[in-house]
DNA sequence: CCAGTCTGTATATGCCGTACACCGAGTACT
DNA sequence: AGTACTCGGTGTACGGCATATACAGACTGG
């Protein structure tokens, strides 16, 4: 279902593209708490109901509005020179969509199945390490760690914006007006000094900062790997051929050993 | 509220402190969102609205649910050779904080009045900072990463493991089912090498990697702030007397300097 | 004795997701 | 032409949630 093709004529009444769309502004409106069938259907015209001969459930519509508005951006930045640049650019393309679509950050659970556009995004960030000396699992969790530190701070964002607009009081204001813990502050000397010192005056952009730590945090590791480099096929031991600049690190130094290896690994 | 100090002789019937005590049992066992004022009552033998006689509401519970696990560990762990040991080591304490008490990553909502031990907590991570070349700014910055990162991995963990509970299906036997997935694979480059090359089939401890990357990432920047640190007073400009070893970096030059800047900051 | 406070209770409102029974219109087949 | 069947939309209902409100008994201080 997520891999659905759009029909090409629309005909009137619902459909699950029009569900879809309404479900995604109202959640753009609301958050994905303020997302119910309900309101789904009031939107559209429709009873509560009627939802339910087009999507499965509440779930699987949240499903279906993430790999639509993953589709977005559907041309990835242009490349750009080392993997450092290209992840970035990713990052911030990630960053960009939850911003206009904030519940995006909000959604939980690990067993979604992934659509098209969201396996492509994967697929265009796990690219850009491939390229370098890191091994294949530190690939995948380096991309991991990354896409989660997106999320975790639009969580953040999304909800600092959700209760300054809810309150009518700024995050600044809030903390400001609760004194009671500035009184009990001369307790705690790491706090207050940072206190003192104007930490908080003007705080790092926590994206941009963030970013940055775990980028040179990824940095290190690959140059770490970049000077004990293994030059032998994982399978047989012999020399491999050197890599292109830029290309796919070699495993294995023939087809034969790299089968080899993915069979013992699918038996075993 | 949440720095009440607990009664000394303990009367029958309700008290806030037996109320946080059944919830966050309840919350260890069925999550967060199985967390309701209706089985915390019924666990406890009294009806849904006792509970608002001492407990303002849900949300308020759950604060103080989070700062009573959060005094579990008192002893902050042991003083150890520099900032890295040290961060380290508290983080791995909010990691273990998380294993034991799922549903604190899962609390959701930026403006939670601290209790003592959150506090005191913060406290102890901001202080592994603090006789580093950062400035106030980015130490803030970077704990909060840092915890951030820990709540982040400790979401998808519980999330995985309710998940697991829930179905009987462990995550690995889940995705291997989706044979529908792999099918299309080879329309992504980048996933289907890594795929053969094995990435996940000894995938790395997603907890311990992304605490290295980001350790790295902060080593990087004091590193950079180390070649450049600033040795003149932050509000008149006079050299400073070098900062002892592990002592927290000198800002101003005397007291005076101090109070001036702390006083510019707080009218303007 | 009586007023007041403190605790626990009972009832009710308004959300939520969704199971189930129903119904009219079209459609495919005999 | 008649009939069975499917499709899309409807209406009602259930069980769960947080919590507002009104109330009832017990204890306490004057």
């Amino acid at each position: 279902m997520l891999w659905r093709k759009e029909e090409p004529e629309p005909r009137p009444g619902l459909s699950v593209g029009r569900i879809v769309r309404a479900a995604i502004e109202l959640a753009d409106a609301e958050g994905l708490e303020g997302l119910s069938m309900r309101k789904v259907a009031d939107r559209l015209g429709f009873t509560t109901m009627s939802l339910y001969r087009h999507v499965p459930g509440r779930d699987q519509l949240v499903d279906l509005m993430r790999d639509e508005v993953m589709g977005e951006h559907p041309e990835l930045p242009p490349e750009r020179e080392g993997w450092r640049a290209r992840l970035e650019a990713i990052a911030r393309q990630a960053w960009e969509i939850r911003r206009r679509h904030p519940w995006l950050a909000e959604v939980r659970g690990t067993r979604h199945l992934p659509g098209p556009h969201g396996v492509a995004h994967y697929d265009a960030m796990l690219a850009t390490l491939t390229g370098t000396a890191l091994r294949p699992s530190e690939v995948v969790a380096a991309i991991g760690l990354l896409g989660r530190f997106v999320d975790a701070e639009a969580l953040v964002l999304v909800e600092t914006r959700r209760e300054e607009q809810r309150s009518g009081v700024s995050e600044q204001e809030w903390w400001g007006a609760r004194d009671s813990l500035y009184e009990r502050l001369d307790q705690y000397p790491a706090l207050s000094h940072l206190w003192e010192s104007g930490a908080w005056d003007a705080p790092e952009d926590s994206f941009e900062f963030g970013l940055r730590r775990l980028l040179d945090g990824i940095e290190a590791l690959i140059q770490e790997r970049d000077e004990t480099r293994d030059e032998t096929c994982q399978e047989c031991g012999k020399p491999l051929e050197p890599t292109a600049p830029s290309g796919r690190p070699r495993v294995y130094c023939s087809r034969a050993c790299q089968q080899r290896a993915y069979r013992k690994r699918k038996d075993g």
